[in-house]
DNA sequence: GACCTTACGATAATGATTATCGTTTGCGAT
DNA sequence: ATCGCAAACGATAATCATTATCGTAAGGTC
């Protein structure tokens, strides 16, 4: 699965703040491996002890995918699910429908054809959003022993 | 911008029966050029004297898309837009984000590309939804004179 | 420590989509 | 034409992720 890849952030001229529930997001979401929703992560965080509010939790997932820490899918449901980003740069993802374990896809060929396209159209500003489903091996001998584990 | 592409549709001992609110909708759809949200598409018909129900409207939609006379795409709030499917086989997009015209692309690479993903990462029933949007030639100049048109 | 602004968070609101469920209707069979 | 029944309809309520509110708390700088 892929990206929706954020177009022109516009500049801010204050840095966010770091603050503790920030922190607290970005570490529970390294902490999975996989897609996880901004409830799966509140209920993690509190699980875990942490003070958090869901808003919180929110706002902060928004600022880490403005920043580029992380990258967003959209399940068939409309839900977003979240995932720190690798390296730098966008990345595109294959996700399992059955335990939503995700791995990171080669898209080279799919950003050249994005380009292409952006030309050819005269269009301005093209951003893409691509995304993989499918799945995975263990799934389709046993399917779902996990439950959202990736 | 893409399609929600439809795995395998179960097949259905019982077509679909013909009913006047299902030929509305799909002409509706026609007469729009742009991709058209559920309950624009209800105000239209409504507007045009066609008495129908937007549950009615949302579940012809849902046939429509099952049968492949439709594409569905996403906005970023995650509103489903419809669109009629030009031929057969499943096509992409690319959408204005400021006037909502969208253009059938070019994208047997991403076919190919997807194929390959699959094939290498031994997933089954591979599914891909790929999206383009931007800002067209005419909205460069005057921001969005029109409204939704396409 | 003061100050200003950003961030928090409990709560309510939003809004598209889906579920309910009694009524209507397409349509094949009689 | 009419019967019968599953499919379709539609008014209404429910769902549910996400966003808006707004008073309070706390970064960060001087
Ligand atoms: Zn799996
Ligand atoms: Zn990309
Ligand atoms: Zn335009
Ligand atoms: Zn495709």
């Amino acid at each position: 699965m892929g990206v929706l890849h954020d177009a022109m952030t516009p500049k801010r001229s204050v840095p966010p703040r770091s603050t503790r529930q920030r922190q607290a997001v970005l570490s529970a979401l390294h902490a999975r491996g996989a897609f996880t929703s901004a409830r799966d992560l509140h209920e993690a965080l509190e699980a875990d002890g942490v003070a958090i509010g869901l808003t919180t939790v929110y706002r902060a997932l928004h600022v880490l995918n403005r920043t580029g820490r992380v990258d967003v899918i959209r399940e068939k449901t409309g839900e977003r699910l979240y995932r720190p980003r690798p390296e730098d740069g966008h990345r595109h993802y294959l996700v399992c429908r059955a335990c939503g374990l995700s791995k990171v896809v080669e898209a080279d060929a799919v950003e050249r054809w994005a380009e292409n396209v952006a030309e050819a159209t005269g269009f301005a500003e093209v951003e893409h959003t691509v995304e993989l489903t499918g799945v995975c091996g263990d799934c389709r001998v046993g399917p779902a022993a996990r439950d959202s584990a990736g």
